[in-house]
DNA sequence: CTATTTTATTAACAAATGTGAATGGATAAG
DNA sequence: CTTATCCATTCACATTTGTTAATAAAATAG
């Protein structure tokens, strides 16, 4: 729910009730179906996102096929800073997994309330660091650990996800095929 | 040389005489002898450096093996922006491989340079994406190359570092052991 | 230069992961 | 409801990668 964003955004700094009612001004609520994408390959990202309800997938699509990078759910950010920041084409795709409710922000809503309340840009780097976090802690996961060391972890890690991501795309985010992650599970 | 550094950052924006004089005068030469470290874990990363010569490493250590997460070499840029940007300590170190000059700009003298000429700023966001797009490939590399397919193409990206960065640096890298890595060389 | 330490290679064997194919279950479309 | 498609599982076998240990080669310290 918004509660929840607006408990997060408390953590990052201190706002008024003000800077609130304007923070939230600035979505847009949205609804993409199953399947459907938040970012193609080749735009340029115009919008960050913050999921109330469902499940997305950053993926890759390497020699035909789609390699996940990252997974978000309800109460987290989505976007691909690569992009909306620097405002070049996407060599990303995005995708909802689930029916996915979201509040997004234009780049341009996101001028605005920066022009009007400069603090709300510790959130994004607080944002932007979040994300390189994750891909760096995914990354020295797959150098340093095998298979079921790297599934037991993401497990771990992310019990929300087990029973919501199809097999074949965790596989594909542990770098193994859906038959190794089969035999794993046994 | 300089002439490197500043042809750069004439990619990146339209720079002044001055600009440059001033942009200059915010680096402080550095020296580092091979093993010695830039940044250690637990710091707090006050610093980037431009490296004139040299070669140094990020890395973590895991299970008591160093894992490497990126190689810098001369005429590239070298910082750990998550410690660097939001002031937490470390959890990477970064040391030279070999004996290393380097031009560092302190964190103060950053924050000088960015009011007195704000179109400075653009550097930073664009190694900020450069990090990002860098660590990006290599976690597909992991996710979706076999160890050969690795190693094919990290000589292919990064020729100038094959005979610099000793094996079993190369080999955690990519993930593997250094008897694999010896045996894939064959 | 020599001794010591570190790094790289090799080999035999074990373990992990990939491949191709078949099957059954689940899900979606009509 | 029925059919078609997609997804997960299983198996046998191939291939890749890890492990252990020994040795050679290279780099470093004295």
């Amino acid at each position: 729910m918004i509660d929840n964003l607006i408990t997060k955004i408390k953590t990052i700094g201190d706002f008024s009730a003000d800077d609130i009612k304007l923070f939230l001004s600035s979505f847009t609520e949205t609804f993409l179906f199953k399947g459907e994408h938040f970012l193609s390959e080749g735009q340029v990202s115009k919008h960050l996102g913050y999921i109330k309800t469902g499940l997305m997938m950053h993926y890759k699509i390497i020699d035909g096929v789609e390699v996940p990078a990252d997974f978000t759910i309800e109460n987290e950010w989505v976007a691909y800073l690569k992009s909306f920041s620097s405002g070049t084409a996407s060599d990303m795709w995005i995708k909802a997994l689930e029916d996915t409710h979201l509040l997004t922000m234009s780049n341009t809503a996101m001028g605005e309330l920066f022009s009007k309340q400069p603090k709300f840009m510790a959130l994004k780097s607080y944002y932007t660091e979040l994300s390189f976090i994750r891909n760096t802690e995914h990354t020295s996961n797959l150098a340093t650990l095998n298979a079921k060391q790297r599934y037991y972890k993401f497990m771990k890690n992310h019990p929300a996800l087990i029973n919501r991501v199809p097999q074949y795309y965790v596989a594909a985010y542990l770098g193994i095929k859906p038959q190794s992650l089969s035999r794993l599970r046994k």
